[in-house]
DNA sequence: ATGAAAGCGCTAACAG
DNA sequence: CTGTTAGCGCTTTCAT
């Protein structure tokens, strides 16, 4: 028999290897690789015998290991956007779409025995490409979780289809790859009908960065919704923002500069409605009475804002566990039923919104 | 010359191999080894050329060949309380530790061509040791970053100890392994110190979980601040609770029930804390004038509670980059100056904090 | 239905 | 200083 201390023992204690659980279950390393991976031709005797094996000893299989001698590495990877993610954890921005990624991304992937890889990639450098190939050079994913603004760029998605690295895009429309989204626009519309239902009339948009597709279909929804009320358009309603504080408070400074100002804002981020709040408030403006506000995402400070905001929450756990849950799909040579899904929002009514005075 | 296409085509491109970057270099694996890991007697001649050839062809390592030649995997591995963790995420508390976590620790890794992997385990669990024993072989990280509890969990401590894997334990105060804290005990003293200053005799003191060594010393940082001011101890001012939200409105009932009831708490979590918040402006107190309130963490919402609260800032990312670079620094063979670190906190006042009426 | 052999991309130990 | 050899733990052929 071979023994297993050499001249030098190694530095720490040997792990347990596929070898063992063959030696310990009286089979080869053969079958036990079929038994976990759930092959074909194993009797169900032996396989009892290899899983008891497996079970006794703790073994677990290497990812490295297996990544090496196979063509998956069970890992996926999700690309955010560096500068916005990095921003957010510094300035302590309240923003949970981290945390709610990994929610979703990271348990759906331990259902399945994979790990969900973060990396940050600046969409604007020119290097992305760079960025990118280095990172599936080193970690060869089995998918790529894009998150906005990332699926909406050309550069990054044909970069993963050249590669034939099967990819999704979370909170987009459709574009190449999987795409789990929410419909945008319906939720735009929900939150302008709240506001309509309510009484108002001058409803006010915030709209998100122009870079991110999902800005132009919640800007879509909102106007959908007014048409549909019987309003004619009314431009100078419509200010342009970027997501952030800053361009937030600067929207609604521009709004409620205006000759018959808004009664009600609809903004497409919880920072540019936190912002709003602030302008109104030092305006002199209470709220709801004086002005109303909708905001979007429901990140978990707006329910400390004063007044707490009513807001259109996304589903980003669910979207996120619904990407993994096709890529490791795909990775298993499921074909997917569909390319795109939409998953359901919801409008959280809080303290924000009430009948205009 | 050896064709790349055999009969049936791989389904993905082939990778960059460190074989190709040989063979570009004109020189072995070898020596293109010694390259990327800088290792020494290579001719800068030499090393210039195989640098060349990585950068026109694009190679990166792969970290599991990397894993399966050598004795280390650049892989770090931390470990987060599995219910506590996901009760965040699902109840959008607007904790942001691990996007400090992440922050710290993954920007740290990436500096040295590392990963920070991120896994949750239940402390309380029977099987924790299974649950670790099975990402360590699935992952053979070189080092475990342990976040509270989980270094105050001699189970962890004793497995991480008798696998010889390096780990560092965060918020934790002494123990096995290294330990990257702050002086939570002199934080809670300055807290305290904070309100003396203003005016308060009567402060009130809402502890953390006992399973957490670091209440201990919160609550002894406050003690101490006492004692120095010539202040008797009064057990009835101390309210124990468990760094939720019930709990501190729990204590805080208890606290503003007592016959002379303090003008001040110090609460030793930001969930506690807006709890207190919410019982004093339920029972009819205003803040700060009635009641003074200093909180623990600063996590984002403090900033949005009405008041804002004056808190104490935990340096998470500081703690978490600290604790990865000694564990990188542990793979790489050296040999840590000391085995505990102390970084500074910072006490943010803001508006929850004024003299006593 | 099972086993044996080859090789993934890299590093470690040893030659030169 | 540089090259050669062996092998990490697994999956993939291919044979039986």
């Amino acid at each position: 028999m071979t023994e297993d201390g050499g001249p030098a023992s190694p530095r720490r204690p040997r792990a347990v290897t596929i070898k063992h659980v063959a030696a310990e279950a009286g089979v080869s390393l053969q079958t036990v690789s079929r038994v976990i991976n759930d092959g074909p031709n194993v009797r169900a005797e032996i396989k009892q015998r290899v899983n008891d094996a497996i079970d006794k000893l703790g073994y677990v299989p290497s990812l490295a290991a297996r990544r090496m001698g196979g063509t998956r590495s069970y890992l996926l990877l999700a690309l955010n956007d560096r500068d916005r993610t990095i921003d957010g954890w510094q300035s302590g921005d309240g923003t949970d779409w981290v945390d709610q990624m990994l929610l979703g991304g990271m348990l759906k992937c331990a259902e399945h025995g994979y790990r969900m890889i973060f990396e940050l990639v600046d969409t604007h450098d020119a290097r992305v490409e760079r960025a990118i190939n280095g990172a599936l050079a080193q970690l060869h994913p089995d998918g790529v979780i894009l998150t906005p603004p990332h699926g909406d760029n050309p550069v990054i998605t044909d970069l993963l289809t050249a590669k034939k690295i099967p990819f999704a895009s979370i909170g987009s429309a459709g574009g190449p790859g999987f795409a789990v989204g929410m419909d945008d626009a319906e939720a735009a519309k929900t939150a302008t009908d709240h506001l309509l239902s309510l009484g108002h009339r001058r409803i006010g948009f915030i709209s998100g960065s122009p870079e991110y597709a999902l800005s132009g279909a919640r800007l879509e929804g909102y106007r959908c919704a007014l048409r549909e009320a019987g309003f004619a358009e009314d431009r100078t309603l419509v200010a342009q923002g970027d997501f952030t504080f800053g361009s937030g408070a600067a929207a609604t400074q521009h709004l409620l500069a205006l000759a018959d100002r808004p009664t009600a804002i609809v903004a497409s981020s919880d920072q540019m409605s936190l912002a709003a709040v602030q302008v109104a408030q030092s305006s002199g403006l209470r709220l709801p009475d004086d002005l109303s506000i909708v905001s979007f995402d429901d990140t978990p400070i707006v329910k400390f804002s004063t007044p707490a905001l009513t807001a259109i929450r996304q589903p980003i756990a669910a979207m996120t566990a619904h990407a993994a849950e096709m890529l490791i799909g795909a990775a298993n040579g499921e074909v997917a039923a569909q390319t795109s899904e939409t998953l359901p929002f919801e409008l959280i009514v809080r303290a924000s919104t009430a009948a205009p005075r």
